[in-house]
DNA sequence: GAGTGGTCTAGACCACTTG
DNA sequence: AAGTGGTCTAGACCACTCC
């Protein structure tokens, strides 16, 4: 895919540290090291090992070197940008995933969807509700609103698959940013409804507006985790430039 | 305090946005423009592009130009690594703090917090339970362990204000980074206590473990808001790199 | 003093978008 | 074809750490 040097060397390193070639507290080799290992220039080293800084792989210091501050037991669930499916490859649980609601609708309908999306009243929406479900027990409700013309094709087996994976390779699109936002509350009708009687009657919200590249908003989406079990885990720099 | 060009470009054009001189849709000069406007070499530019594109101000399109996609709506509350009192400066609301207790601990005392911080168990730490109040009213409880020999002269003052602004400035440390989770949680006896009787009688808790630029745990902080009202807000990227 | 990362430059070539 | 951003290079000078 990303067939560029610096991605590359960051494929590289990123590995050797989940596989625990390098723990934390060990220092990896030196940018000139890196620079002659992999046959790139400096910057190029650089650019790999500031993607290793964002991520919360290494710590790069002065005089010192890079320290490598990746922990395994830090697994990042909710965190960052990707569908379902994709946080589910890095997880124990498997989850079925069960569509009780797939139709058109217009987006005037739901006018806190129109404006999150910067749509007209008449555009068509996909309208989605899915369970997912582990032993039997729904642990997430996802409620999700589409484009209906972006993804004219979409129907119920890849929405029990996955959506992103669709949008991703088949219809070309690069799914690129969101902003999130994290909530809690009480449970409404259909939720009880989904989740069946749970204690206590609240979900922990996450909801999203996601973005292809081009800017175009193109899903909104809520999240309902069941209060009790919710775990978000994020790693964040301070001051990156502010 | 940073001097260096980038981080200048990156201020100045962060302040535009934010001002409105640029709204979301706008382009930004292109970086050639830039450079002249700047005097600079273009990887300069382009790294104070980068930093507003990691921090959801602009979308780079290949061809095109930078478009502005920040919207002045998103205020990022809890989100990102800052003290009490930097978030406060952010926000509308102006709490007082009131310290509830202060004292000192031997980390043996605090399993989790001792592994967390990675100490030995006869390390000393600052215990502090602190009330963030607003007309009368207590809306978030911080709890917080500090490592004692970091900070001997910790007083009750310095908590009342801003720990954060004393370990930068007064002690001359840089806090790099934290790892975050967020909760749900019944209220304890000392949650209610603190907190008066609310409904429901749950918590959003945000803990996490702060680090320095030479990657030393130094602050173990649960955060807890009124689960009614808690928000968190956040923006993010699909692969930086992955 | 030797080794480390941080900043910056000037220039090259490429891929994409728009007319 | 002209303009945009994306990648990469080779080299420079600086600040910091450690011996």
């Amino acid at each position: 895919m990303n067939l560029n040097k610096y991605n590359q060397i960051y494929q590289s390193l990123s590995s050797d540290i989940v596989e625990g070639k390098y723990e934390a507290g060990d220092v990896l080799p030196s940018e000139h090291k890196l620079l002659r290992q992999f046959g790139v220039s400096r910057e190029t080293v650089r650019k790999a090992l500031s993607l290793l800084q964002e991520n919360g792989y290494i710590q790069k210091m002065k005089g010192k070197g890079s320290v490598v501050i990746y922990n395994p037991s830090m697994n990042l669930t909710v965190s960052h940008l990707t569908s379902f499916k994709e946080v589910q490859a890095q997880q124990t649980r498997v989850y079925t995933t069960v569509v009780h609601t797939m139709e058109k609708i217009e987006a005037g309908e739901v006018p806190h969807v129109q404006s999150a999306l910067d749509l007209k009243g008449e555009t068509l929406l996909w309208q989605l509700v899915r369970q997912r479900k582990y032993e039997g027990k729904t642990h997430i409700v996802d409620m999700d609103y589409f484009i209906h013309d972006m993804m004219p094709g979409l129907t119920e087996e890849i929405a029990q698959d996955s959506i992103y994976e669709y949008i991703e390779k088949r219809l070309g699109h690069s799914i690129s940013y969101s902003h999130k936002e994290i909530t809690f509350k009480p449970m409404t009708e259909l939720d009880i409804e989904l989740f069946g009687p749970v204690t206590p009657p609240y979900t922990a919200n996450v909801k999203s507006v996601v973005h292809l590249s081009d800017a175009t908003p193109f899903q909104y989406n809520v999240s309902k985790h069941l209060a009790s079990e919710f775990r978000f885990v994020d790693f964040s720099r301070r001051f990156t430039g502010e």
